[in-house]
DNA sequence: TTTTAGCACTCTTTAAGCCCGAGTGCTAAC
DNA sequence: GTTAGCACTCGGGCTTAAAGAGTGCTAAAA
């Protein structure tokens, strides 16, 4: 569907200002924006035609003109000019994602908070999952006659421990056979391939210390399942409260919407690979209607891991929010793939 | 400052009332809740006198009255019925809280999340101040030829970890001295002792490995810092955006301060043992105005040590949150004792 | 055929005016 | 000391009026 070079200035106009005001564009205003190389009447018959292609529409016959869900999609497909990030914008996220390069967890929270404090939207992240990870290493770690704690990293640096509690004393030679074993059985493999079958077998492995075992083998499955579950973060939902395009009732049932990780979750994994702009109009959920969330995946290993991308009103700054996710996103993935480096072979770079 | 008996009920009646409603609070309304036992006229006579007194006030000429921050200092001290918790609420909240009775954190974190939402209002606690506790145990685990994860247990059941990098590659015979040598120093120790100085005069300890230590030992003592803080928990802050008492602007305004934790902790720490409601008319920050804290500290070892409470508008119903607050204190307290004592000797109670 | 100027029309927003009701304070009687 | 009665006050809600912004259409100009 071609619209023509003018009536795609006009279009680009309009949703321009209408992305900086949030009310409606009259022609007099885009007459003014095109520096007055068209009339308004020119200009105003152009968006009825708009309006009748189902770009544009009124709120009303005397209002201006509000860019509909397909006009903002055109918009960030082909009309806007992308605002590149400055130097020094890149220089400051560089040295805050640096900073934090040594737990991914950490990494994720931090760009995740700058991104919402940069934006003044709502930002989401997920961890890497842990799926694709390696176990490194397993220990066990006894801290009372009773009590011993499991401690497990993975390839990717994650590093999580997990109490477990006996029923009766157990001895630090069980505790170092048991260490050994898990260490045998599971060390270099996927943390995925861990299933319920695999850690019950160990019981026998572990001969006489088997049965004494059994609360710290249900908690190391535990253990791994929790690692291996990739996390939705949230942050700078108050954002969302400040923006005028929300009154406070929709912000409110918005924020209890995306603080239910789990629907959030589902909403992301049918996201594809690379940047992507999900309009809320387009799912199927009534409480993010009226909002947009750019998102982009994650690389590491060459392969997608998790997302990272703000939520926000469909009136955003795509020109400048999208390289800047682009940015964060690439910028996690490297840092990432250096930690894995790191940490599987010691050597720099 | 004696009021007499009718006047009493009639302020009783009134803050009851308005709690309830929120709304202005008429002589007619009054005669009802009293069940005629007087007429509205002398109760209007009465709340002029009250007025007078200062412990209601008027939004204008021909509206009820409002109790005034004195109206509900008194209520809450002297005035209103405590609405013991039943039966069931305080089995539920023990079922809960001894769900996690292993880690101290997620106790504080559920505790939180539990009082947030069965108020309705925002929850604050504070972690148990790592201060007092002492060092249970220090390991140092290699995970890369360049990199070792500290681990720390306090007596409290806190377990901490922390990465750190080395310059060259370290053999695994030097961190096995590294961590016995800090066991020996340290364990048993109170973890508000470990200062600069001594993490210093490790370096020497550690004879020819003590160069090569250095990452670590800066590693853990940012890690023993780390842990000793104690952490302010937030939660439920968008229960207050719910609230008719908050204008979205206001609400948004407090949820600002709040979420600064320095300022909050600030706060907290001014407050004697037991447990307090503090009104934020009484504090200098005018984001506080019109919004009271409930909060109680809890003890650990018999002595005071972290908080729980929630922050909310004037009109809350304090007959019934306090009591669950006082539960929720005496239930960490003793809970988090249970831990200290597993944790120490083994013996469960 | 396309663009432009002009104008009547539409529809929201804002302000002003008005009435209604809730609640008070006062007075006089009980 | 308490109560009934009544005039008075003042905010909330409703209606009406005016102002303003923007359109769509028509007719003329390019």
């Amino acid at each position: 569907m071609q619209l023509g070079k003018r009536k795609e200035s006009i279009l680009a106009a309009t949703v321009d200002m209408y992305i900086r005001t949030g009310e409606p564009v009259g022609s007099k205003t885009i007459e003014k924006m095109l520096n007055n190389t068209v009339s308004s009447a020119t200009i105003r018959n152009d968006m009825a035609e708009l309006s009748a292609m189902g770009y544009l529409e009124q709120p009303h016959t005397s209002a201006g003109r509000i860019p509909t869900a397909a006009a903002f999609r055109l918009y960030i497909d082909h009309l806007m000019n992308r605002r590149n990030l400055s130097e020094k914008v890149c220089r400051n996220i560089d040295g805050l994602l640096k900073s934090v390069a040594d737990d991914p967890e950490r990494l994720i929270d931090e760009a995740s908070q700058a991104l919402a404090e940069s934006t003044g939207f709502a930002a989401v992240t997920t961890t890497p999952s842990g799926q694709s990870a390696e176990v490194k290493k397993i220990e066990v770690i006894p801290i009372s006659p009773r009590a011993a704690v499991l401690f497990l990293v993975t390839s990717c640096g994650l590093i999580r421990t997990k109490v477990c509690r006996f029923d009766q004393e157990i001895g630090s030679q069980a505790l170092e056979i048991l260490a050994k074993v898990l260490n045998e059985y599971f060390c270099g493999g996927l943390l995925a391939d861990i299933g319920l079958p695999q850690v019950q077998s160990m019981v026998a492995s572990l001969g006489e210390y088997g049965l004494a075992c059994v609360p710290a083998l249900t908690a190391f499955y535990q253990l791994v399942q929790e690692t291996a579950e990739s996390e939705v973060l949230l942050k700078g939902q108050l954002n969302l409260l400040k923006h005028p395009d929300y009154d406070p009732v929709r912000a409110g049932k918005l924020i209890d919407f995306l603080t239910r990780g789990e629907t959030l979750a589902d909403l992301l994994s049918a996201i594809p690979k690379g940047l992507n702009v999900v309009f809320g109009s387009e799912c199927k959920r009534p409480e993010l209607d009226g909002t947009s969330l750019i998102v982009s995946q994650y690389n590491t290993g060459g392969r997608p891991d998790g997302y990272i991308g703000i939520i926000g009103p469909l009136r955003m700054d795509y020109a400048a929010a999208i390289p800047l996710i682009e940015y964060f996103a690439t910028s996690i993935g490297k840092i990432l793939d250096e930690m894995m480096g790191i940490n599987s072979d010691g050597s720099e770079k």
